[in-house]
DNA sequence: TAAAGGTACGCAATCGATTCCGTTGATTAT
DNA sequence: ATAATCAACGGAATCGATTGCGTACCTTTA
């Protein structure tokens, strides 16, 4: 297969009579280049097929129009959704997307640091690795001046842009709103609890018992690992099988709160009647499965716009001058029938 | 802020009294320099903070070590697999993923496709926008030498690399599944025919119903255009309030199958009893739902990973030699309650 | 011991776009 | 009429890593 010479302005340059100066300012529409000219060799260059070199341009200039996003894993909704957020905007701004993904492993987060910070990215958009608790591999983009900022899962001894929800008043909102349903017994599941996002809802959670003169009782709250469906299995089926079992959950995510009401119906335990059960992000499954899943609903395409947004106002692109430096957005309680006790006479379809 | 200089070959070569060449040759293990030497200059490397940079690199090789992913939406269960895949393999051969959505519009597609082209990636994989027809935008890559992978929507008119799955068989043992259960009026849920994966299942379908004799009625056939939620919802409506109504359904993707199930529920049909479903991909929410949904299942993260080989392999990396141009991958049935009409008493949960 | 070979490195061009300084010719101001 | 201003463009260095070619020194072989 024989290669084509690719088109340069240096050909371009050539076959104009200009000099390659000339061209690369037609091309970007500088000022001291004439409207006829630019237009000359704007389509000439559309003509001989030339497409810009951005290695070269990045080179020159270091860096490369490109953004940075680090996560944890993009097969789940939430994080497919942020991206797509950040892809959209960034790419209506001119921009590209590097993505990578850590499996939650600290090490990974490290290397695909390196690797992006390698790549001369304008900026990072990172969501922490469920290990991570040294930030030392994100000095050397606060070095270069490189805008890095976090999201979701966000540290609290790093100084840089954040963009968060409001997971406090989310974690009192669904435990009131199980409280107001009835519930006593009131359970938890918890996540990693150095990820201030679990630290939050759960403090949320705590305040809201007190507040409604409900005891805190520590055996009702399970401390997750990962949140995962297996977790959440074992924890329910412990649960369910004490003396006194608690007649509400709200897990930290969905994808628990799911198993929690898988468990409890093979149990023969009824959801909402006996169990009723909240859980977090919204996940597509949560309106889908029976009963459906009552949850608190994540911006996460939202975040991802705001969070690219970021990085091309860093730029001094100022594409959306007024946004302040922690952004922290509100979160809303969607009310569904794994937790509807009260008026469930009224729209409950189940059993 | 002061921007710290950032080190480069230059600068060890000067602290280390060494040439560039040299210090870039250690860097690379180019066998020319002895190992005290590359050990010398890798410590002093690490010792100052180098950080190699992938522009200047890549300017000089023309091209970046990086994989350019076009899909049409990053939101989707199965893309985010995809995507997943892409990633691990990639970076495990230390190359980075640029990613880009067309939301299914063919001109996204194009003017990603220029994005890509113009930040010289090493490979391409692609999955087809809907619209797409035109495939001229993906010339440039080919006379560059720069390897395309089409994955799961692929063309048919346009010569590269391939990575499917066997959409006829699928269709033809999910639509098999259903006349196996005892189904005699089967609808189906076709996608835009153009793209040969739906082209195919359809296909599969027509010679399932055929072999067995089974009359192939048009009016229980109905052609969607993007298979979504809103158009499964209507054209179930529509199919069971006809005089003879369905008693199955092989749905093109999952989110319509499970509209169908959502809808029959609501007008009344027990499903499967009245009405088997089968979906297709296997979305999380397939098992978890009630009833839980039958489904082919697509080994998405896989086909990323045999997708990134192409390119690394492509690339004389030699990284796993023995794929062939099109690879075509195996899918399962994945039986589960919504189809399950004839051992019903023995396993059913439901109702 | 002289020729041949090998080891370990250096020189300088190269990739393509950008940009700081000019320079030229034309227009305007005084 | 002459200086000053300006529009429109060119020259050449620059970004950092790579690599073909060349060279100095050392070891081996006949």
């Amino acid at each position: 297969m024989k290669i084509k010479k690719e088109v340069t302005i240096y050909d371009l340059a050539k076959e104009l009579n200009y000099s390659p100066s000339t061209i690369s300012r037609a091309l970007n529409n500088h000022k001291s280049i004439s409207k006829k000219t630019i237009k000359l060799i704007k389509e000439a260059a559309a003509g001989m097929g030339y497409r810009p070199n951005n290695l070269a341009a990045g080179l020159r200039n270091n860096k490369s129009n490109t953004i940075g996003v680090l996560i944890s894993r993009i097969n789940r909704p939430f994080m497919a959704s942020l991206i797509s957020g950040i892809e959209e905007t960034a790419r209506k701004a001119g921009y590209n997307v590097l993505i990578s993904q850590s499996n939650d492993m600290y090490e990974n987060e490290v290397s695909n640091c390196n690797a992006l910070y390698d790549s001369r990215i304008t900026g990072l958009i990172v969501s922490l690795s469920m290990e991570t608790v040294d930030m030392a591999h994100f000095q050397k983009f606060i070095d270069q001046g490189i805008p890095i900022v976090f999201v979701d899962r966000v540290p609290d001894n790093f100084n840089s842009y954040k963009v968060v929800i409001d997971n406090y008043t989310a974690g009192y909102s669904a435990t009131k709103h199980l409280i107001d349903q009835g519930c006593t017994r009131i359970a938890h599941f918890a996540g990693a609890q150095h990820r201030n996002i679990y630290e939050e809802r759960k403090k949320g959670y705590l305040d809201a018992l007190r507040e409604s003169g409900l005891p805190i009782r520590d055996e009702l709250i399970i401390h997750f690992k990962t949140l995962s469906f297996e977790e959440g299995n074992k924890a329910t089926k412990k649960l369910l099988k004490m003396p006194e079992p608690p007649d509400g959950i709200f897990s930290a995510n969905d994808t628990a709160a799911v198993s929690a009401i898988m468990c409890a119906k093979k149990m023969g335990v009824e959801v909402p009647q006996e169990l009723a059960v909240i859980g977090f992000n919204d996940d597509p499954i949560a309106s889908i499965m029976q009963p459906s899943l009552s949850t608190v609903s994540h911006p996460a395409s939202k975040m991802g716009a705001i969070s690219a947004k970021r990085i091309l106002n860093h730029s001094g692109q100022n594409y959306d001058a007024d946004l302040t430096e922690i952004t922290v957005l509100g979160t809303e309680i969607i009310v569904r029938d794994s937790s509807l006790k009260r008026t469930r006479m009224l729209r409950s379809k189940t059993s």
